[in-house]
DNA sequence: CACTATTGCATGCGTGTGCATCTAATGTCT
DNA sequence: AGACATTAGATGCACACGCATGCAATAGTG
């Protein structure tokens, strides 16, 4: 689901089911809140994706990554441990992490105990466009995470206040 | 996202913030809530690709345009139609229906009255195939949905029952 | 009626993703 | 130590997606 993500049109109560149950039952409820799972995901996703995007120049990807790091004291971890907390397979944040290294957002390590491992560390400049972004994505959040979900995701002007 | 869309490493307690609170202060509780959102999200959506893939063949895309259809009497409708209640761009649902049209699961028309668009029909086929996949995707929402969200996701073998 | 704007859908293109695979470094077992 | 299995990360490849655009049909305007 890739997020390359964007531009999903939400609209949870349309064309409302009419014959529905179909074998399994009552199951229905499970099946709307999965629909409005999707929904506020893909409303958030978009708008997100987009704040970043037009705001900083990143990827919701990207700002996971750099979000990740800035939350850890040293501001470096290695690949695998990096992979645990975030929703993308191993080849896709290791892109992730190369886009940013060229960026100058983050530096390749190599992991002086496993010369396996690599270490990412934040540089200042990724740490400084992490904490820029920050408030935007929170805003977005705050703004959209428990809106009424209406339908949504229209390409916005200005996303930023 | 297509599913290609799966294989998303959920794991939502590791890497616990430190810093966090980086200036706009006590957003903490929606940044929590999106994070489960997220890693929902993604174990989910793997999950059920994997098993509408596995069991029929089917995409996640693919599994939701032939729902929509078969919850409606006429089990046909106006792509546009269909674009509201589909969480994708209008050009990736025009794909979708051109991969189920190949594989014989609808049938596009010309509409009569307004000759621009286009009628899509689900098939005998295409209804069975989406009655056949339901149960599976039901099963895995009543599986997943509350489940507890661990880590989940591994390339489980047989998924269906 | 002629002309422009708008709408409905399809398609070229670029991009991000997952999977399979590769290489290198560790770990394990005898 | 040597041989095999496992782990860390990078990369070729195929594919689904969104955006911009194109084409056709309809609606709106004089």
């Amino acid at each position: 689901m890739r997020l390359h993500r964007l531009r999903v049109h939400a609209m949870v109560g349309s064309m409302t089911a009419t014959k529905v149950s179909g074998g399994t039952g009552e199951t229905t409820a499970d099946v709307r809140e999965w629909r409005e799972l999707l929904a506020r995901h893909a409303d958030l996703t978009c708008a997100l994706d987009r704040a970043l995007q037009a705001g900083h120049a990143l990827g919701m990807s990207e700002y996971e990554v750099l979000e990740r790091l800035a939350e850890l004291p040293e501001h470096s971890a290695k690949v695998a441990t990096i992979a645990k907390s975030v929703h993308l397979s191993q080849s896709a944040l290791s892109r992730v992490i190369g886009r940013l290294e060229v960026a100058g957002l983050v530096e390749r390590h190599m992991c002086p105990e496993d010369r396996r491992a690599v270490n990412v560390r934040l540089t200042d400049e990724g740490l400084r466009r992490q904490t820029e972004a920050q408030p935007t994505q929170r805003r977005v959040l705050a703004q959209r995470l428990h809106a009424p979900l209406v339908k949504t995701c229209e390409p916005v002007p200005s996303v930023d206040a």
